[in-house]
DNA sequence: CTAAATGATACCATGCTAGTATCATTTTGT
DNA sequence: ACAAAATGATACTAGCATGGTATCATTTAG
C-alpha cells in the first residue's frame, strides 16, 4: 500500500536540493553527489519532470536544471500525478456493486470519501513546505 | 495507487453475502453462484480467510464456510493485513531523510499522518456496516 | 571543435497481482 | 463400504508495474 514510488519520492529529493540552492541551474551531476541517487534514474526522473513544466532544463556544458515555478506552487499531489498517475485510492476496483443485489456499493463510497481525505492532505504539502 | 487489491475485494464480497445469509454453512460453489468470483480463485481466498479465523470451515459433502464472528466484529482493515499486509500507507520509502543534510524527513513524517487518518477511517468499516 | 550537458528511447530484472491446477483429506448419504 | 461433495495444502504461471540501465542524438559554452 504505497502512496509514493520511488521516483516521486527522488522527484521530491530533487526538488528540495534545487529550491535550496535558490538560484542557477543545477546539473544531475551535482545532484547526484548530493543525494545518492543512481545517476541515469534521477536523469530520466528530471527529463520528466522537464516534459511535465515543472522544471526548465539548459543544454549544453554547464546546463542543467532550474525550478519552473517558485518551490511552493509545486505540490506533492502535481508529482504523485506525472510518477504514478491520478491521486485516487480506489483505482477501478469496486466498480461494480459489492453483491449484483445491491445497487450502490458503499465500500466504494466510503473510500472515496478516505480518498478524498488524502488527497486534499496532500494537495497541501509542496517542495517549500518541506524546506523548513 | 491501490487502497484494497483484488482478493481483499473479493473477501469482502464474499463475507458480505455469507452475513446475509444469517445461519448455516455456506459453499464456495453457492458463492461463486451469487458473485461470479472465478471459483478457485475464490477458494484460495476463503481458505486464506479460513487460517486466519475470519471463518470456520467445515470439510465434506455439505460442508463450506461460515463467520467465526459477528460481521460488524469483521473490520476492512483485518482483511487488509490479512491479503496486503500491514496497513499503512508508507511503506519502506523516506526512511532516511530527503536529503541527507536533513536530520528528520518532514515528509515522512506528514505522510505517517495521513496514514493514521485513513487507517483509523478504515477500521470503522467492518462487514456488518457494509450490509445497509 | 570538443567537452559537458540534456533529449529521446529502448531495454531489462525482479516482484507482485491475479489467477489456475492438482492431489490429499474429510464427511455425508446410500 | 463407497461414491460424491466439499475443503486443505500447495505448486505453478502469465502479465504488468517498479526500479532501474544503456545508447545514441542533439545542443551549447568556451
Amino acid at each position: 500500500m504505497k502512496l509514493v514510488t520511488r521516483d516521486t519520492d527522488y522527484a521530491v529529493r530533487a526538488l528540495c536540493c534545487m529550491a535550496e540552492k535558490k538560484e542557477g541551474v543545477v546539473s544531475v551531476g551535482e545532484l547526484v553527489k548530493e543525494l545518492k541517487i543512481p545517476r541515469p534514474f534521477l536523469r530520466k526522473i528530471l527529463q520528466t519532470l522537464g516534459r511535465a513544466g515543472i522544471v526548465n532544463s539548459y543544454k549544453g556544458s554547464g546546463g542543467g536544471f532550474k525550478l519552473a515555478r517558485p518551490a511552493d506552487k509545486i505540490r506533492i499531489t502535481d508529482l504523485i500525478t506525472i510518477f504514478q498517475g491520478r491521486v485516487e485510492l480506489n483505482d477501478c476496483l469496486f466498480k461494480k456493486a459489492i453483491c449484483p443485489n445491491r445497487a450502490v456499493c458503499p465500500l466504494k463510497k466510503r473510500i472515496d470519501n478516505i480518498g478524498k481525505h488524502v488527497e486534499s492532505e496532500l494537495s497541501l504539502i509542496t517542495i517549500g513546505s518541506l524546506l523548513k
